[in-house]
DNA sequence: TTGTAAGCGTTATCAG
DNA sequence: CTGATAACGCTTACAA
């Protein structure tokens, strides 16, 4: 790589005949130049080819304008949900638009202390964004212990307001959409979730009781399945409950591949759907809207999620703390697993 | 946020009696320094809980030990692949062992020459890595023209070897596979694949060609479909297949959600995989191995694809240029849906 | 083996 | 409105 000669400040200051404080005015815009010199100084920065060095400012005003993202190390959780990219989107858009630039960060749970840390103590980032809602976060603990901005995406635990995250309504979500189903003439639903350790499978869970309740269905009308986010435990339980020859005239799963599974086991059951049984899921995948039977499916609008996190951020860095939680709308896409 | 009071390098130095300059020697391990200094001032570095300012030190270093990661902003292209976030990983883990960030930017094609360019000329970035890899990217012939460190994960064209990328031998791939069904028996296979756009796609296609050619079938027995990567694109081939009653007993799709589409057709249709086709993909996802039927699939390594990449760069930043071309081995698991 | 001092390219304070 | 000058925190000749 050849040695190209960098064009500095000074450079411009000198050719354009002004200081370097004014062309570093004139750079951020400070209004108490004069158009005349403003111009000026602009002409010889383009003719120059002169673009300030980042890196100098930065240690100038002791900022990295950088904000870390830290994500999973497993692809088993967030990486592989079609929500990952969407929610990636999101962040790197909105804090572009705020002047900064994201630093990616994988952890593992034993070294994502240390890497946070490393982070921070290097004054490398001005802020961290979890995309991993790990319950029992030593490092959110030591970032808030030090009133270092950051956020979380998901909730940390249930019912949180004392951490600023940004999450789903995801309680509100699953009882709307169980409603729907009853309102559908559904009266026996399945819920079919993902681990229990999981916040969002909990609220879920809230959700979908509190509306088998209020319809004044009894409670085994609503049965939970607790499996994971894949195709399989859709699958799965779908012929388990087949063959074990319980009626569920409606399935809700937490996510649109394992609502998939369950479609595709009743198919090869000769079953249909949403004839014999309604069938729903969560994230509103292509997967939900392109597969045979199209699936009704919650969307969690993954992209608002990454923007409010940032935003989050933007205000702690601004203002200190401010608002510690919101929350992201979501919306039910009707389709034809529940006849729309 | 409350002010936290900066330890820097002279505070240790003033606490430990020594220079600045030898406590900065002591963090770049530098060999002639006596033991027992060293001792001393890691000591005191400890005591004191400094961490060197990675800005400073960049900027006296003139590098920013990061480089820029630019990927696709429609998530159409590369982004709900379940291959980025795999090869997200490879990347950060390797630049993280080099001692590099990553720095994430995503572009429309409109503006991908800006961010590039602005990301270079302000010196945040030592190196670029493109994860896609459209056809004549303005960016990169820039790149290449200032001879500024860079790769691309992907081939950008077919046969390139004057850009520095890393890729999967698509042709030899889809070579072994057409092979490897033939050798199961298959007298006439149906390739469905992506965009020819796709440099990929033309490679996949010229492997298929080969192997037909080479087992002396005739080129009717090699039947090409163009779609994309969606289900919805096997499904609705498989259908027009099935419907025009053409005889094929093999299928290759070139992902594993085109593969799983063609199953389903094929099930509805009341046929069954392997017994009346064998049906195989792309990219070993995790569909593909838990689905009902499990699919034979090219596992193409994403995370090395990823980690090479950063290498290329790396080679670039040390040495200048090097090697410029990089491959990838794709390993074929054998699953159920041809006979395995 | 260690210290001195001059950068690295900006911004910010304080005069004028 | 503009210019000196001193930071910002670290590295690196050059000297000792």
């Amino acid at each position: 790589m050849v040695k190209r000669q960098r064009i500095t400040i000074n450079d411009v200051a000198r050719e354009a005949g002004v200081s370097p404080s004014t062309v570093s005015r004139v750079i951020s815009k400070n209004p108490r130049i004069s158009k005349l010199t403003t111009e000026s100084v602009l002409s010889h920065m383009k003719r120059l080819g002169y673009h300030p060095n980042a890196i100098a400012r930065n240690l100038a005003i002791n900022s990295s304008k950088t904000i870390a993202l830290i994500m999973p190390e497993n692809p088993g959780e967030a990486l592989l949900n079609p929500f990952f990219p969407v929610a990636l989107r999101g962040i790197v858009k909105t804090s572009t638009k705020n002047g900064y630039d994201i630093l990616l960060s994988s952890t593992t749970e034993i070294t994502d202390m240390q890497i946070v840390k490393g982070l921070v103590s290097a004054a490398k980032v001005d802020g961290v964004l979890f995309m991993t809602s790990k319950i029992e976060n030593k490092s959110i603990e030591y970032l808030r212990e030090i009133e270092f901005p950051f956020s979380v995406i998901g909730s940390p635990y249930e019912d949180v307001d004392d951490t600023n995250h940004v999450d789903n309504d995801n309680e509100r979500a699953s009882y709307e959409l169980t409603t729907y189903l009853v309102d559908k003439g559904s009266k026996s639903i399945a819920l079919i979730t993902g681990g229990r350790f999981l916040t969002l499978t909990e609220q879920r869970i809230k959700g979908f009781r509190r509306a088998i309740s209020e319809k004044g269905l009894d409670e085994e009308s609503g049965r939970l399945f607790v499996g994971e986010f894949n195709e399989e435990t859709g699958y799965r339980y779908a012929r388990e409950i087949i063959d074990s020859g319980e009626k569920f005239d409606a399935v809700v799963a937490t996510d649109d591949v394992v609502a998939y599974g369950v479609v595709s086991a009743f198919i090869e059951r000769g079953l249909s759907v949403p004839e014999d049984t309604m069938v729903a899921g969560f994230n509103n995948s292509l997967l939900s809207r392109q597969c045979a039977v199209p699936i009704t499916s919650v969307e969690i609008n993954a992209d608002l999620l990454g923007a409010q996190a940032v935003d989050i951020i933007m205000e702690n860095i601004r203002n200190g703390e401010r608002q510690k939680k919101r929350t992201v709308p979501c919306t039910i896409f009707k389709r034809k697993s529940t006849w729309d």
